[in-house]
DNA sequence: CAGATCACCTGCTTGC
DNA sequence: TGCAAGCAGGTGATCT
């Protein structure tokens, strides 16, 4: 039985009877009602009578057992208020891309939206987080609600695997201004799209629109 | 303790 | 054509 779903972060978070089910897409997951099981079907739920492949690739995915809800990860950015994202950046000796994708920092955001966010507040991937002035934090505190709130309507990014439930493929990927655009030329200003490394992640800006 | 780097796994694309 | 290297929506362990 069933009794609740919400997320929490990137954790999608069934409420059960003796416990919570908590499952982390990773990189390749996928959650399907229905179909048939497959060659990368790792695990098939049956909840309420509704059967729920757990399908991932790259098995970067997990699905734990819990007690109780996971918690202690940082404030999701659709409801931190710019004042406090400010203030929780004043500290942060680190590049901002790499902060934005800790999720003890803020919940939930991932390469491409980190990229996409980055690019439409004009800030540097490598910009230093404590060293941004106040205006810009809540400039980039903006963009990132912005992004999130446009994907979400779009029904996310499909690269290569991600689908929803139904098996229906997001269409945000259509508005990325600059993840996986190496080369290509910037939407503000005709630049060509940089890609370097961050934390060991590729990360995409415009050498000229972002600044640190 | 914060921050940086490596490791995990499989498949597709690129370049010699 | 064949094969190796590079790349991919993430994060936990392990270093400095």
């Amino acid at each position: 039985m069933v009794e609740e779903v919400r997320r929490y972060g990137k954790f999608i978070l069934l409420k059960l009877d003796n416990g919570v089910l908590a499952i982390h897409l990773g990189m390749t997951g996928k959650l399907l009602a229905g179909g048939t099981p497959g060659p990368y079907t790792r695990a098939v739920l049956v909840l309420d009578g509704v059967t729920v492949l757990f399908d991932d690739v790259r098995q970067f995915g997990s699905m734990r057992w819990l007690a109780q809800a996971p918690e202690g990860l940082g404030p999701d950015p659709l409801a931190v208020s710019a004042a406090e994202f400010a203030l929780r950046l004043h500290g942060r000796r680190t590049r901002l891309k790499a902060l934005l994708l800790n999720q003890s920092f803020l919940r939930g955001l991932g390469n491409i939206y980190t990229d996409e966010s980055l690019f439409r507040a004009g800030i540097h991937p490598l910009a230093i987080a404590a060293r941004l002035s106040l205006p810009r934090a809540y400039k980039l505190h903006a963009a990132i609600r912005e992004v999130l709130t446009e994907a979400v309507v779009s029904g996310g990014s499909s690269i290569s695997d991600y689908v929803d439930a139904d098996g229906r493929p997001g269409w945000f990927q259509f508005q990325h201004r600059v993840y996986q655009r190496t080369g290509e030329p910037c939407v503000g200003c005709g630049a060509p799209i940089r890609r370097i490394l961050v934390a060991q992640r590729g990360t995409h800006y415009c050498p000229r629109c972002q600044r640190k």
